[in-house]
DNA sequence: TGATTTCCCATGGTATCCCATAAGAACCCA
DNA sequence: TGGGTTCTTATGGGATACCATGGGAAATCA
């Protein structure tokens, strides 16, 4: 079935709390992840999240450096390092660490952006920033591609 | 197969729900998704719904890209940031989000657009004028006034 | 032992389920 | 052909379940 779609902003509560939107945790019971997987995104203020999917993903990725070379050893130690395993409690929530807060400028709401095989964690504001971009980005990508084969669009 | 085809204009309730016609449930039904899946045009104040062959549609331009790169986490967010999964209820009848309604201008009719593979969500009056302006131009176009666009929507 | 974290329960608001009803379409049988 | 009957469909509303959130108590850590 589909993975992670739609966005949700929670808040934060006095003890760092924040609640996993239920549509999410149902992906990632679904998974059969225990806890949640995090990482710091490379390429913008934002977190990963995930479950199985999102971490086979990145060793995928990692095992494209043959292992005991200087760049895969690199390649995991900041991939580790920069990985966390929160737990997930009886409630569906989740805290927001140090790590997270200084990454992203988390203060008192969280934003869970869906992207099927993961979602992301964001400061509202800065989500919305980075949606216009990404939209932007996104309509030229795909209009530079061969068109899809939608024979109903209305025009 | 034949898919959704016509449209029709139906009421919200006080609840904020709206049946889903009749016949274009029929169509879902034989797609086999659970529930209903959502996505904001991104040239027309509307939003694209359908079951399983809309989402491998979408799918396949995200795919692609690799993922974990900044391209593809880009698209994602633009994608499935943007969209939604609205459950059917046993009445047929599905729930208008805020998204939908602030994407639209949706306030207490909702018209479903039959487009074959998938179907529109308009507000009724924004329907009428886009398709009195496509009317317009497919006749320019026919009447050979205007070089005929491939493809791709230039607003 | 004080501070922090984890577990558990309470609550208000909302979404979902279920049933009722009315209008219309299709159907049937004379 | 026509009139009655049954089904389907859209819509309304009450009752219930779920979910995000708050806070206390127990457990863990330094």
């Amino acid at each position: 079935m589909s993975g992670f779609v739609s966005h949700f902003t929670n808040r934060l509560d006095a003890k760092g709390r924040v609640s996993i939107p239920a549509p999410f945790r149902a992906v990632l019971a679904r998974d059969g992840f225990e806890g949640l997987y995090c990482i710091t995104s490379s390429h913008c203020e934002a977190v990963d999240a995930g479950g199985n999917e999102l971490l086979s993903e990145i060793n995928k990725r990692s095992e494209a450096f043959s292992k005991l070379s200087p760049d895969h050893d690199a390649l995991a130690i900041a991939l580790f390092g920069a990985s966390e395993n929160p737990k997930i409690d009886g409630d569906g929530r989740m805290v927001i660490s140090d790590m997270i807060r200084d990454h992203t400028g988390i203060t008192d709401h969280v934003t869970f952006v869906g992207m099927n095989y993961k979602f992301q964690i964001w400061e509202p504001e800065k989500f919305r920033e980075y949606r216009a971009e990404a939209q932007r980005r996104a309509l030229a990508m795909l209009s530079g591609q061969v068109p899809v084969p939608s024979q109903g669009e209305p025009a």
